[in-house]
DNA sequence: GTGGTTGTTTCGTCGCTGTGAACTGTCCCG
DNA sequence: CGGGACAGTTCACAGCGACGAAACAACCAC
């Protein structure tokens, strides 16, 4: 995903085409021109003449906006509330801390050791206590187009599905 | 959705907090300082001495952005008016104290703690107040589209129904 | 007085958590 | 191939606490 510059207000109708297109840009503001407010996730702006350093930083934050709406990672509030693709579930303490484990690994496979001592810092409980968290964590989190992928013996690993809106979600068990 | 304005880097555990509340900030860059990369879409930068009209640009980008993730948030005037999608409905002080604070923090987590200062600034009554108050507050509301989440022992969260999908309202002034 | 606002009590309901047990599928050993 | 041993999934249940809701009483404004 690369960020497109622009020279505004002189390339309008650039940027309206990128805007059409779905497309990161930064705007490099004229003079004493005035930058338009966003109609999308994906604008910023910098008035010019400016710091290399600043564009480079600017372009860099759109593609990590870009990125995250890709729905590369969902977000976890400290309240419990978990985001991603546009909706959000409020999840219960332990599975709160299972999901911070699953998404800063995220794409990655955790241990149910690493789990378990996330979930139960001062001591796991019962063996299957874990087992039925994440079952109900993979419940909670489907909704959202996310899921948790058991790697045998290994652990599992939280990952976000392609088409989380309106698509069929297939039965694991089927796949 | 309030803009929070934090500076950068002196105030860095309360940009934090504010990332984990998931509420809107703009950082104000010091000196020669660096900006954080963003690590969400609620975040916007401005270095400092800057003018006023660049820092209530990027103000009104961050609500924007807010306003396509989470929904257009109620407006509630000092005579305790609550409008919202076209229609109103008078709320009472009490109501209207709690109400402001949710608005203040619209698509987020209050804590019930937060609500009951807010809307007993000197003392809150019995424990099950808040909880009569926020009930009546939700049948209020309703008739609006608006609708107050529990987040089980964690607190309470504003929300509007409607949420507009995908893009911002058209820029006036480009017209 | 009338109606709306506020606070309390009381009770019902629901969500969170952990346990035990039944069940499925995989791998390995003889 | 058959029999286990493992690993993991799922369900049912119980205890507890948080929250929801109704009913009631006191109060205030008009």
């Amino acid at each position: 995903m690369d960020v497109v510059l622009v020279r505004w207000p002189s390339e309008r109708a650039r940027r309206d085409r990128l805007v059409g297109e779905g497309r990161a840009r930064l705007l490099l503001v004229e003079g004493a021109g005035e930058p338009p407010l966003p109609t999308d996730l994906l604008e910023d702006w910098v008035r010019v003449p400016a710091d290399e350093s600043e564009v480079q930083l600017r372009i860099e934050g759109l593609r990590r906006r870009a990125v995250s709406l890709r729905g590369a990672a969902p977000e976890l509030d400290s309240d419990g509330v978990l985001r991603h693709g546009g909706g959000w579930v409020p999840l219960p303490p332990v599975e709160a801390r299972l999901m911070a484990a699953l998404i800063e690994r995220f794409g990655a496979v955790v241990s149910r050791e690493q789990l378990s001592r996330s979930g139960w810092p001062r001591g796991a409980p019962g063996r299957n206590a874990l087992d039925v968290h994440v079952l109900r964590l993979r419940r909670r989190i489907a909704s959202l187009g996310l899921a948790i992928k058991t790697v045998r013996s290994r652990g599992y690993l939280l990952e976000a599905e392609a088409a989380p809106l309106g698509g069929f979600v297939p039965d694991q068990r089927e796949a």
